[in-house]
DNA sequence: TATGAATGAGATTTCATTCAT
DNA sequence: AATGAATGAAATCTCATTCAT
């Protein structure tokens, strides 16, 4: 009964549902008081891990281990997506400003977010972007990109995945400020 | 009949189709053989729009000029974005090597890409990274960051959007090879 | 459609209420919100009835003429109590004090019983019993005795059911003032 | 167990009946068949309470001690009904002529009102209303009031209850010859 | 062309009953 | 004897689609 509750996708019929996890209607609402109770204690299951990801998000350092640290911190990001895709995709799917499940993804990004932006902010000595939209801007691409990936959309593996994403992340936190001025120029 | 065809949801019901419509069922199926229809619809004028916005963007060149170019392409893709937001998110919903609603999104976006891409590679004569994923990287975020002002999932306004994409899409172009070797050593 | 109301029992399927007015599931829902909507509307169908029927009960006279006047009254509850008697016999079945449907009832007898109480008040003089208390065990005394006779749980004709009615109720409002000082003796 | 088979009701899920009954599903079904098992226990436990009670019934006398008598009778009753209420009240969701239980519970009170019949019989020398009717009408009072007592749909209190009772019949039984005569008169 | 009441297949949910412990 | 998690048949409810007007 502890694994079976990974699984359930929002969109699924129950009936699905209960054929993956092997049991029968009547467990299920044993365990849930109905389909959107599931969905709720998934949704509570990856704020959880969410946020003790990005709390485990150290300082962001130039170089080549700065490099390797962030890396391995997305490739966490990438796993967690892929374990909880189906929830995800479903918070997705809602309005965020129109449903309670959509506010609430929309909140666990946001902390996921903001940790993302004090990283930026303390790395970044230069005027160069909003260390806030910058960091909003790095989730909604790495939360894409992942998605992309798992759906196939695009053909991109792993590694490549994780390489754009970190390079990306690491040129931005340290090009900041070169970058503004390119732009400004 | 006219608004009522920008307007549709993959996930409503038919019943709150003809509502926002004000028509009636019988004119729904009138002009739509069933729901799936009118999504595929809806699906290539996206498509069509998409494909025309993509054959506008010119080359991307440094300075202010280009970066003002860029913005303003931007901008007009975060508008086509925030008139059909139902329909690119629907296609969404769908797992692009499992459906042909998915696996048509899927096409769109990687024409959109590639076009990108062929800009980006263009530009940028360093040995960064592989043009085509970096402007997958770049779509995933423009898509994203569009959903989440859209959706007000975030607090930015349109100028913030709009300065933050145009902002890490010039320098990343520009940037690139600075980029990797500043992750690389 | 509008018969059709009419035939609803609270503790049937919806099956079978369909079945029985000859439509589908989905008409049912188009109509009612769900099985408890329609027990309501018909609940408001008895009470307004029943209001309109104890506001028909005039004076309450001795005699030939005030015997007849009383019977086709009550032949009219009879009527009626038969002609709702699921609905009667569904918020019979509920706790008056715990449920909704179980008060709602309550408060449509009690509302009975007032009109019967006011006419018995009028025409009974005497020092008898209180007309309230006896207005009700009237009350209970024909709901129960139509509902037996109904169900068939006793072998009583509908003319022997309206003569001992009548004949309690009458003798009940002229001999109070007897009845009493017989019980005190 | 031994509390718990006080308390069933017709209409509670065997999961409240177990709560109430501070008992498994299992021990349940150790006891009983099934739910019906269980419920036709308690009516047999009913039925023989019930003869007991109605033979219990004397002669009925005119004056103070006959009324006394009824009184005390009447207060057995009340007694009875209030501790079977849920019993008593599930036999009659049931027609008495469809199902087993509704003519099993329809019997008992046949029985019930035969026993009052015979005394109401002996009593009245007039030409009255036929007694074996009347008793009928009085059980129906009797029980329906007791009903609304429990219930609590009426605000009377057991004395006032009693009282009303009591006289009612007290006053059918001598003052039935009058009664008939004052009606046809 | 346009309508919207009616439909029914298929989804969700309930609850009496079983059975391994 | 006692337990309560698990079951699934049968109930309730939803919604894309049809069709008489």
């Amino acid at each position: 009964m502890v694994v079976f509750d990974r699984r359930g996708y929002h969109a699924a019929r129950v009936d699905d549902i209960v054929k993956v996890a092997k049991t029968s209607h009547g467990t299920f609402y044993l365990y849930f008081a109905n389909k959107e109770d599931l969905f709720w204690a998934l949704l509570s299951d990856v704020s959880e891990e969410m946020t003790a990801l990005s709390g485990s998000l150290g300082p962001i350092v130039p170089g080549r281990k700065g490099y390797e640290e962030l890396r391995s911190w997305l490739d966490k990001f990438v796993d967690l997506y892929i374990r909880y895709a189906p929830v995800i995709r479903a918070w997705t799917e809602a309005e965020a400003d129109a449903s309670e499940t959509g506010a609430f993804g929309a909140g666990v990004l946001a902390r996921f977010a903001r940790r993302l932006s004090d990283r930026i902010a303390e790395a970044d000595s230069g005027p160069g972007l909003d260390p806030d939209v910058a960091a909003v801007a790095m989730v909604a691409m790495i939360e894409r990109l992942s998605y992309y990936v798992l759906t196939r959309s695009v053909e991109i593996d792993r590694d490549q995945l994780l390489d754009t994403l970190t390079a990306i992340l690491h040129v931005g936190v340290f090009a900041g400020t070169r970058a503004r001025r390119s732009a400004a120029v």
